[in-house]
DNA sequence: GCGCGCTTCTGACATTTGTCATGCCGAGCG
DNA sequence: CGCTCGGCATGACAAATGTCAGAAGCGCGC
C-alpha cells in the first residue's frame, strides 16, 4: 500500500472541480486538501496546505497553469505539478515542461486514468499524454526569433502598425519587417493569419 | 415524489463527462441513459434512447450544442435541451434560446444546482443563468446587418479581401464596404479588431 | 579575428485596405 | 403616387500594409 497523496485541485469551473473532487475522493489513497478557482488562489492554497501534488487547469483567471507551476517550483520544490487542459497546444506543453511540470494531460482522459497518473507523478516520474507529445514533436520548435514573437503578440488584437511600433518602442518600418518575416516563416498570407497560426501551435 | 428524469449527457471531455455522470447519478431521481462525445454522436444517442432532458456542452466537435438542439427540437419535441458552457458569450445565449433551448448555464455552477436546474427544465420551465442573462441584455442585439455579419465571418481567419469576395460572390469593393461599416458600428480600428469584438459578444 | 545570424533602421515600391460619393432597389408612409 | 430611408452594390481615391534591398552595430562560436 502506497502512502496517501495530498492533492490541490485548481480549476475555475466549479462544476468540473467539484465533480472531479468527488471522483478522486473515491480513491482510497487520494485526498483533496485544497481547492482553488484562480491562479493566485491556487498559489495561496498551496502555501497554506503544502500538497504533494497540484492538479492545475491550464487556463485560469489571474495566472495560467504554467505561471502557477513556475512559482510553485520555486516555493515548494516538493510539490509535483500536474497540468490538465481542454485544448492541448504543442507550445504549451513545451513551456510547461520547461517550467518543471511533471505531468501534462488533456481532459479527455478518464478519471481512473487521471488517478493513476497522479500516483505516477507523485512517485517522481513524469507523464505526458502520448498524443500531445506526438503533436509537439510533429509541430517542432517555433521558427520565430524572440523579437518576431514579441511583435506578433502585440499584433494579436488587430492593432495597427503605428500602435505596435509605439508599444514595442520600434520604428514602424522595423515592425513591418518583423511582421513580414514572421508571416513568411509561418506560411501565412498576412500578419493576422500569422497570429492565428502561431496561436494554434502555441508559439505565442 | 417526481418521476425519474432520463438524461443524455454530451461533452467531448471524457474527464468532465464521467465526473458529471457520477455526480448526477447520486441524485435518486436522475438517471443517465446515454453519453456522447460529439455533436453527431449526441444526436444518434438521443434517437436511440429518447431521453427526457439532453445536457449538451456548447462546444463539441462535429456540431455545436445549438445545432444539435435545433435538430433535436425537430426530431424529438418532447426532449428538453439544457446547454452547459465554459465561455458564456451573450450571442450564444440568444441563438440557443432561438433554437428552442430551455436552459443555459455556465460550468461555474455546482452539481447540486445543476441537478435542480435539470428538474426545472424537465418540468417544462426555462432557466437561464442570471449573470449570462444580464450580459446578454447589456450587450444588446447585434447592430450588424445580415451581410455584414456574413462577410465578417468570412474574414475571421485573416483571409485577404479578394478571397472573401470570391467566397461571398461579391465585388472586392462591396466587401470592403461591409467590413468598414461593421468595424465602424463596433467601434473597432480595423476589421481584425472588429472580428475579435464580434467574437467576444457572440455576434458571429 | 572573421563570419554568421539577430536586431535595428531607412527608403522606395507594389499591394491591400479603408473611406467616401454615388446609384439602385424595395418597404413603409403621407 | 411620390417621397424617404435602409440595405445593397460599385468604383475612385487615400491611407495602411507588405515586400525588398541595403546598411550598421552587436554578440557568439570556430
Amino acid at each position: 500500500m502506497t502512502a496517501v497523496v495530498r492533492l490541490l485541485l485548481a480549476d475555475d469551473e466549479h462544476l468540473i472541480r467539484g465533480a472531479l473532487a468527488a471522483l478522486l475522493a473515491l480513491e482510497d489513497d487520494l485526498v483533496i486538501v485544497a481547492e482553488a478557482a484562480s491562479g493566485p488562489e491556487a498559489l495561496a492554497m498551496a502555501r497554506a496546505h503544502r500538497p504533494d501534488v497540484a492538479v492545475l487547469d491550464l487556463q485560469m483567471p489571474g495566472a495560467d497553469g504554467v505561471k502557477v507551476a513556475t512559482s510553485l517550483r520555486a516555493e515548494l520544490p516538493d510539490c509535483q505539478v500536474l497540468i490538465v487542459t481542454s485544448h492541448g497546444r504543442p507550445g504549451h506543453l513545451k513551456r510547461a515542461l520547461a517550467a518543471g511540470v511533471r505531468g501534462f494531460v488533456p481532459k479527455t482522459v478518464s478519471a481512473q486514468r487521471l488517478a493513476e497518473i497522479i500516483r505516477t507523478v507523485h512517485a517522481g516520474n513524469r507523464y505526458v499524454d502520448p498524443e500531445l507529445a506526438a503533436d509537439a514533436i510533429a509541430s517542432g520548435d517555433s521558427p520565430l526569433t524572440a523579437r518576431e514573437a514579441e511583435v506578433l503578440e502585440l499584433a494579436a488584437d488587430g492593432a495597427p502598425v503605428a500602435e505596435i511600433a509605439e508599444r514595442a518602442a520600434l520604428s514602424q518600418g522595423t515592425v513591418r519587417n518583423y511582421l513580414s518575416s514572421a508571416a513568411t516563416k509561418l506560411g501565412a498570407e498576412n500578419r493576422h493569419a500569422a497570429v492565428r497560426l502561431a496561436r494554434e501551435r502555441g508559439w505565442v
